[in-house]
DNA sequence: TTTAAAAGATTAACATGTTAAGTATACTGC
DNA sequence: GCAGTATACTTAACATGTTAATCTTTTAAA
């Protein structure tokens, strides 16, 4: 194994996609078992946290690009999870809001989902995590603000 | 905004999703000029640094799974960036190297990576990088080893 | 040594990521 | 009040992510 090996297995965006997998793998089998991806899963936990919101807020709160959020809400709609309602102040705008359907998704998942961030705050410490995630704030801060 | 929705803004797969966009916003223009994605680099990066590789070790170095890696590698061998050969040993397994024009490229998107990731490093600061990076390979290896 | 199980890779099917283009509505300056 | 531009999506096209199924080759076991 050569030094540009080295340097690249050491990169940042490498070690973010692995941490970001090594957590993502233990929620995603517990969403399939709820029939939902997790990305669908960002939507429903934005959707729970505002009465209504608009697809531009979603998108941004849920790190979602506007195509792909496009179809998730079209499909969460299919599911009678999710209602959409025009702006009466701005046409171009849908509102969205969860369906009683939709809430109790999320009140049935959300209590799964606390079960395994505890295990992973418990797995490698609860002070280290808060630490890291400090950092990573930082990270996005700090890039976001120089493009 | 409720308590609801803090707590998934502050969830750590959140974090490390935005950290990692914010990282990659830079880089993706870069590679799309040299007609790379982001995989596909990631693909050449391991290549360059091994004489041979076999298919399991490219995903496993590059964090591709294999059904990407294979059609990524498919894309590759038509672009004549990589070579396939079948391994003697194992019938089941090829080992794939860089063509010379595969290496060719490799030697002219490298520098280019480079200059970007040393931006980053001055924009956030080289030691609380290489921190992040510490805490981040940390938390991969706490949680992997635990499943 | 024949057969069952395992391993390596590919294909299939569908969801999402990414960029570009398209559509409708809203705004802005003149 | 109207042409021009910007905004908020949506669609299109292609690449990748994810799980399951399939196919071939090896390995293990009887």
């Amino acid at each position: 194994m050569n030094q540009t090996l080295r340097e690249f297995e050491r990169s940042l965006p490498m070690q973010l996609l692995r941490a970001r997998e090594a957590a993502m793998a233990r929620f995603r089998p517990m969403l399939r078992e709820h029939g939902l991806t997790e990305q669908q899963w960002r939507v429903i936990r934005v959707l729970a946290a505002y009465p209504t919101i608009d697809a531009s807020e979603i998108a941004a709160r849920s790190l979602l690009l506007a195509p792909s959020l496009s179809r998730i809400v079209q499909f969460l709609e299919t599911e009678k999870l999710v209602r959409r309602e025009s702006d009466p102040d701005d046409q171009r705008r849908s509102v969205f809001s969860l369906t009683a359907k939709g809430r109790r998704v999320f009140d049935t998942v959300a209590p799964d989902s606390e079960v395994l961030y505890d295990a992973i705050a418990e797995d490698f410490g609860a002070e280290r995590l808060a630490t890291l995630y400090s950092l990573l704030a930082e990270f996005s801060n700090a890039l976001e603000s120089s493009p």
